[in-house]
RNA sequence: GGGCGUAUAGCUCAGCGGUAGAGCACUCGGCUUACAACCGAGCGGUCGGGGGUUCGAUCCCCUCUGCGCCCA
């Protein structure tokens, strides 16, 4: 079964003779987009709307199982708030924007970007291009071998190309399992909107002295070639060698310093000591002078010296670490950079490394790759004995960047930087504390958040030296000799963004002017995709653009995500909420946790156990794709379990066929007690027509039926406690664990009676509760099986479930309405009884008792004498005998 | 090294102060007029180890161990 079917759908108003899942997803997914079933109505206030800040998944990365996943539990909850009576304002979002798409697009296209070139308005692409997605909706990845230059503008616009088609890919599979999103509200990213919004904020930040430019020493990822933030560092164990190196003192001695990094020799600027340490004590103030290089360098002292780090005494150079980075300026040291942006070693020497020996030592490095200068310098120290002993190998944790494959360098450059408390105890003070306005789903995820924020080390490096992304909006003056301007940016109106800086010019200049001396130049330089990703509820509300829209959604409902990017997107967004409106973005977080694979290791693309997700909804159907996903409490990592989904498929089959049954039983005689209009069809999907009202409890008159009712009522108010409390997960239980007793139990009870066995009022009392019954029970599954549910209610409701109202233990009659609040429960007890005697005596459950016996307290007692009828049709009873128990404990005898 | 989470039946998980629960798997039985891709019944656990609080602990506290994640 992997081809969708698509049968013709029975006519609205009947029960098809053999109920079936199979292609209701297509069926239902294009007629809710027909009807827009989930658009937004925009003409409700900021108290009838639930706004919720999409994620916008990664286009240029492939959807797995673990999307679906979490995309299910938002969808869960749009759909309980819909139900609710809240307009929901649901967008989807695509990022679109960054590194992941760039490198996509030069392997797509076989293409690279060189910001130099002019525009081409005739470039077409090589590449497999023009091909179209795979039967899983997704296009190759292949590498291609020669790579074509190109500029930046033909560059972003493959970006632009390849991403709608890979958004595509995405929304069609967000349809097939079900998303309420309205569609028509999708943004992306990279987008003209996202653009102006994030270069809006990026200028205000600025205005407001919140974000600036500086030259400081920055964490450099050589391969990409370009600055890191904080948050996208990773520590990895990484292997090394302990280094024993000599050191001249002036009278000849010699201070023996560890090092894994002595390629940075010639970028020493200090040995630094731990001013406790009692071997260096007489060093500190002095000078020493370097081996090979003979560079004369000063011995200090500073508190993060590490005593039992290798010999206690340690070389600063700028720049190894971020040690070497504090050291350099709280001692305020020199600055002898060696190592430049490719991540090989500088052609010129830097200050103060002038002797003759040493700048013959210097050249034999120049031009090597760290790991090749690493070898070539111990060599040199070797070969003039200034290294002790053999180097010892060690392994320690090292920086990289997260998608990086070398350890990161250290380089000193001229960066854009938001403030966000990392060097300002008040704003951290301040985040920490809109942290709290914060109810988090569940509550402990808050920590992750306060974690980060207090380890925060240095403000926010936004800019990025790559092409694809949301261009930094600055132009900066060039001087008479055509040296620019870094102090005094000049940036555009608000009314011109979004702008592209290395295409268009600033207020009263032209192009002419462009690198003139006098003249301007843009800033070459895009943000950091967290940069806009973290303006996602104005990017989605319109600000700036559609401010009346803004004003109803923000600040936002919810946001849902995933916890390993609190740090990052979460953070982040905080951040610039703060800023901008002085307020929290959201109301309330919703953390999902990670899908892992049956050993309980985390699914990555890497390690080969992705799941597809387009095969699994085709295979089980995506309400029981559903299912599974909504079992999982919120925040908890797990596993991927097809049998969970089987179960779900199950439960979606079961509520067909005992939909059917309720439905096929017969109607409740004459007029239809619940109100049901016969006017049916679909021009009339979007409305709401059944309401509370319509309801007649009156024909309920049996107390086994309003017992029912009474359980179920308790299960609704439970259901929607949990709900409120974003608790998805107990809702489904609670309504699931209802389900199978009611079809096991009540509708084996009372099969008989509601066939007419005993006449027509307890007949229709039955057909009632069994409408009503079913009728809450459909809307209570409704947020989880959209598609059965859908189906089912089309069969005898008017309008879409998902626009009906969500149950209310009042139209059951509240919780607990009768006088014997166990009587169902003792029903149950006493057909199970039963059912346990013949399943002992192996017969069958049609094979007649002769005498049912029953001892037990009072109350017991008087609820088998009011179920009596539908216990003996339902355990095929001839004899029905009550006893008073002494000792008040049941016993059930049956005579066989 | 610090923080968070987690440990319950063979498996996946619920429960979280008052005599251990579900589904799957397994065993046995049943074509029962909604459902045999079904139904019924049963088997199965000293609730990770140790200590403490309590009349009583799977549940609260301490500690140890395993696993996962976050941050250094």
């Amino acid at each position: 079964m992997t081809q969708p079917q698509h049968p013709t759908p029975p006519p609205a108003g009947t029960v098809p003779e053999k109920p079936s899942l199979d292609g209701l997803e297509a069926k239902w997914a294009d007629i809710w987009a027909r009807e827009q079933l989930y658009s937004f109505d925009r003409s409700k206030t900021r108290e009838q709307i639930y706004s919720i800040d999409t994620p916008p998944p990664t286009v240029s990365g492939s959807l797995h199982v673990g999307h679906v996943f979490s995309y299910t539990h938002t969808d869960a909850i749009a759909r309980f708030q819909r139900m609710r009576g809240k307009e929901v304002f649901y967008p989807m979002g695509w990022d679109d924007n960054g590194l992941a798409t760039e490198r996509r697009v030069q392997n797509y296209y076989g293409v690279r970007c060189d910001p130099s070139l002019p525009y081409d308005p005739d470039f077409v692409p090589g590449g497999p291009g023009g091909r179209s997605p795979d039967g899983q909706g997704k296009l190759p990845d292949k590498p291609s071998k020669q790579q074509i230059s190109i500029s930046r503008r033909n560059f972003t616009q493959l970006c632009d190309r390849l991403t709608q088609l890979d958004e595509q890919a995405f929304e069609q599979l967000w349809q097939r399992l079900g998303l309420s999103v309205d569609w028509s509200l999708t943004y992306a990213t990279v987008g003209e909107r996202s653009r102006a919004v994030s270069q809006r904020a990026f200028l205000r930040n600025y205005e407001r002295g919140q974000a600036y430019v500086a030259e400081a020493p920055t964490l450099w990822d050589v391969t990409f070639r370009t600055a890191v933030a904080q948050a996208e560092l990773e520590d990895r164990e990484h292997p090394g060698d302990w280094h024993r190196v000599a050191f001249h003192a002036p009278a000849g001695d010699r201070v023996y310093i560890e090092t894994t990094r002595p390629e940075l020799l010639a970028a020493c600027v200090a040995l630094v000591a731990h001013p406790d340490d009692e071997r260096y004590q007489h060093l500190f103030g002095s000078t020493v002078r370097s081996p090979l290089f003979d560079v004369e360098v000063p011995v200090l002292a500073h508190q993060s010296a590490e005593i039992d780090r290798g010999a206690g005494i340690a070389m600063c150079c700028t720049f190894g670490d971020l040690t070497d980075v504090q050291w350099w300026r709280e001692l305020d040291l020199a600055t002898r950079a060696v190592i430049g942006r490719d991540g090989r070693i500088l052609a010129d020497p830097p200050s103060g490394l002038d002797s003759p020996v040493g700048l013959a030592a210097y050249a034999q490095l120049t031009g090597l790759t760290v790991h090749s200068a690493r070898q070539k310098t111990v060599e040199l120290l070797a070969a003039a004995g200034d290294l002790d002993g053999k180097p010892r190998p060690i392994t320690r944790p090292v920086k990289f960047y997260e998608k990086g494959e070398k350890p990161l360098e250290i380089v000193t450059s001229r960066q854009w930087y938001i403030r966000n408390g990392g060097r300002d105890e008040r704003l951290r003070a301040a985040l920490l504390e809109r942290g709290r306005e914060l109810s988090w789903h569940p509550e402990y995820m808050r920590v992750r958040y306060d974690n980060w924020v207090n380890g925060l080390n240095g403000d926010w490096l936004i800019s990025r030296q790559r092409f694809f992304g949301v261009p930094i909006p600055v132009w900066y003056l060039l001087d008479a000799n055509g040296e620019p301007d870094y102090c005094a940016p000049l940036v555009p109106d608000e009314a011109s963004l979004p702008v592209d800086p290395s295409s268009d010019v600033p207020p009263g200049f032209t192009q002419a002017d462009r690198g003139r001396p006098g003249g301007f130049i843009g800033d070459p330089d895009v943000m950091d995709t967290w940069a806009t990703s973290s303006l996602t509820p104005q990017i989605a509300g319109g600000w700036g653009s559609d401010d009346d829209l803004y004003s109803r959604v923000f600040p936002m409902d919810l946001r849902p995500q995933a916890h390993e990017i609190i740090r990052t997107w979460l953070f982040s967004t905080m951040l610039r909420s703060h800023d901008e409106h002085d307020q929290v973005p959201w109301r309330h977080v919703a953390i999902s946790g990670w899908i892992l694979d049956p050993d309980r290791k985390k699914m990555s693309k890497s390690k080969g156990n992705v799941v597809t997700p387009m095969a699994l909804l085709e295979e089980l159907g995506s309400d029981a794709v559903r299912y599974w996903a909504a079992s999982a409490r919120p925040g908890t990592d797990t596993a991927f379990d097809t049998g969970q989904m089987k179960v779900g498929r199950r439960l979606a089959v079961k509520l067909l066929n005992a939909s059917k049954f309720v439905l096929g039983v017969g109607t409740t005689g004459g007029a239809d007690v619940l109100g049901v209009s016969t006017t049916g069809g679909a021009d009339v999907l979007t409305t709401a027509v059944t309401s509370d009202t319509s309801v007649d409890l009156s024909a309920v008159t049996e107390p086994l039926d309003r017992a029912m009712l009474g359980e179920l009522a308790a299960v609704v108010d439970a259901a929607t406690a949990a709900f409120e409390a974003y608790d998805y997960a107990r809702a489904l239980e609670r309504a699931e664990q209802f389900f199978w007793f009611f079809c096991d139990n009540y509708v084996e009870l009372v099969k008989t009676r509601a066939y007419g066995e005993y006449g027509d009022a307890p007949a229709t009392s039955a057909r009632a509760a069994l409408r009503l019954a079913l009728r809450a029970q459909l809307r209570l599954f409704a947020p989880f099986l959209p598609f059965v549910t859908e189906e089912v209610w089309a069969w005898w409701q008017d309008g879409s479930v998902h626009r009906s109202s969500w149950p209310t233990a009042r139209e059951l009659g509240g919780v607990r309405s009768i006088e014997e609040p166990e009587l169902l429960e003792a029903a149950a007890v006493l057909i199970g009884a039963v059912r346990k005697a013949k399943s002992d005596a192996k017969l069958s459950m049609r094979s007649d008792v002769t005498k049912l016996m029953i001892s037990a307290d009072p109350a017991t007692l008087t609820a088998a004498l009011t179920v009596q009828n539908d216990l003996r049709s339902a355990g095929h009873v001839q004899h029905l005998e009550l006893l008073p128990a002494q000792d008040g404990q049941l016993r059930v005898d049956v005579l066989l």
